[in-house]
DNA sequence: CATGAATGAGCTTTCATTCAT
DNA sequence: GATGAATGAAAGCTCATTCAT
């Protein structure tokens, strides 16, 4: 359509450098999310922001330096979401479960977090890369899981010691899996991703991870 | 850098045209898994086909319609490498680990094909939706998996009885996830996704998901 | 949408070749009149004429020549229907009424032919200026023209003495402008222009043109 | 040929949105008009207006809009043209004469206008059908052809009375014809449509016109 | 004689980006 | 600090035309 001038409906907001950035980015990852890197329009950025383009330009210099930012803002998003989960209080057991159920509730609730994760990785992590404090970020809830499995193997309630960082990707893998792909598992496997479904394998999940942790590794495999 | 010739880069092709349909469909598979939807072009299409651009009008209408046809060729190319897969022979124990190294190896081996479902999903599945004939693609794989499901309860390997699809989206999870995420993963967990890891990934997943198939139902948590 | 290759409906047609020009003529025409120069397609030529579009180049050269070829075989087709048209058996009044009659009839039903006159019109005449021999072609109907206007001088019926060529313009816009511009006279005049409004017309004007013949220019113009 | 500068065309022209628009709007009109709908060029229009194609884009929409609104400007300009007519200080005779000569100098000297009505109904009226304000803009005119026809009935000069919408369109058809197709005349009829030519069917026109308004209906067709 | 296959050139349209106020 | 106006470069798509069989 284009922007069919002599329109001009925005009001002249508030100077406020601060917040004009911060619509911005919000704008931002939602557009990123929704329509990729290449699909993303600054034009709606702007439009959703309620700014002028060359604001953008201005804060951010150029499109990929807006997408940069949006994706730093995913994870500091993020980090504050999981600045909520404390598994501290919970018995190693319920930890797990509480894991399970609040990543795979997280996904849910942020799909734009898994549709910018996607994005990044099609481009081969080319943004994230040079952002070198990303590690940080996420090492509070590295920091958690590690805890939880340590609790657990001094309690007895876990045999098995595993990587936190590996074992935190088997939890995301199968919260990730299920709803980053729910369109075509639907229309291949006619599988009914649902909230019910969902919760289902959340629970599935859990008690898989902690049979895995349970298991006795000198023990033979049985029978039932 | 590779051309033989300086100049003139186009020698003139015998005119075949299914053999022209199956070169635009195998460009345009790369092209749309490298770049995504929107961030394809029809001209390296055309280049990387090594034919001119209004063929691929011609023979497909438009970018949307060479979207879909490469999306379906993905799943025909998949189902074929399916049918190489086969879990009749093995103990139900080995057809677990089977399956889920199969699904690694695909994974790690096709990449184009995570990222045409990467990209299908982002789009929300619009394409996959009007293909009505996927269902039946897929359900050789999934006849193979129940089948080992079945025979593993009826040996008494497994007691617990699970859905096939949601069986095998567990499978697709562990191994889809740290494929599809690696740069991610590798910036933010600093985990160094190599084939080594992956391979130790796929044990690990194998002897989970058997573990999960395995337990006691009635049984009580144990300790270690 | 393109020829959407692999369909190839078209029957292997006799080899005749005056029939296959004939044809494409026919849709050559059929398409300029409808589409204008710069509209019409060769594609929609070729279709309508079930030839393929090789044939069309073969028998005439280029578009342009294909275009010069139905303009043309308008101004043949309409000396045809005008050797239907005979004057010389009717009074001098009725003469000109048959021929408002049958000029406005024949725009009427030969819609294709005003269009092609616009479309040369707006070209600034450039095909129809070279094909030398086109005087010829209307000098049939020109001559029963000038034939109808001496008899009426000689009868005492017309005072007036005009110049065929004149004469008959008078008549041909009279019968002209109303179907030539039937949409914007309807938009902005909303005037309903049917079958019975132009018999109207056709009336009207035949008596105001033979008033005009009639009129005696040295009388004064009279009151009521 | 007319540029003072050899290179670098574009002057970095005042940014006034008013007049770009206008600048644009004219430009269009006579490419429009030049080469018909699908003959013109926004890449034409572009250069005539001296604007980058995006500004016609951004302020139009599309090209069909483009031409929506130079053939709305069409009708606005024809509309400032016909308020320097004022016939109602003529007497009725004159009154026509001057609506002839008026009618048929608007159309020797804005051919545009000529070539816009032409193209219009050839795509059908599809357009000035969605221009519901159009009958509005020329009703200006027709008030005043009635006002001439009603004085000339009351003075005695008509006896005749006419709709005047049918009145007019006579007076537009014997004025348009000649010009619309003066190349097809030219090269059928070998008539040398010139000033003098059209000066004089003006002329008789005009009389042919009064003639039948005179005209006793009552009264036999009188011979010489 | 006839045509399916193919293409160069050009069309409308879009988009990230900058200029001028 | 902020924005309406503007554009170069390219994208998707079309079309008259030719090649090879």
């Amino acid at each position: 359509m284009g922007t069919m001038k002599a329109e001009a409906s925005r009001t002249p907001r508030k100077r406020d450098a601060a917040d004009t950035k911060r619509r911005i980015l919000k704008a931002a990852l939602n557009e990123f999310a929704t329509h990729g890197f290449a699909g993303a329009r600054v034009d709606r950025i702007a439009q959703e922001a309620d700014v002028s383009k060359p604001m953008i330009y201005d804060y951010f210099g150029d499109k990929s330096a807006v997408y940069a930012a949006a994706l730093r803002e995913a994870y500091v998003k993020i980090r504050e979401a999981e600045k909520k989960l404390s598994l501290d209080k919970l018995s190693p057991n319920d930890a797990v479960r509480e894991l399970v159920r609040f990543t795979m509730n997280h996904y849910r609730r942020n799909p734009w977090f898994i549709s910018l994760l996607t994005i990044e990785n099609m481009r081969g992590g080319q943004t994230i890369r040079t952002m070198s404090d990303m590690p940080r970020v996420q090492s509070v809830l590295l920091e958690q899981v590690r805890n939880v499995l340590q609790r657990g193997k001094l309690s007895g309630d876990f045999c098995n010691e595993m990587d936190p960082r590996d074992f935190y990707i088997f939890v995301a893998s199968l919260c990730y899996f299920p709803i980053s792909n729910t369109h075509t598992l639907r229309a291949v496997f006619g599988v009914p991703i649902d909230n019910d479904w969902l919760n289902r394998r959340c629970d599935e999940a859990s008690e898989m991870l902690l049979g895995y942790l349970k298991r006795d590794i000198s023990a033979k495999p049985s029978d039932c």
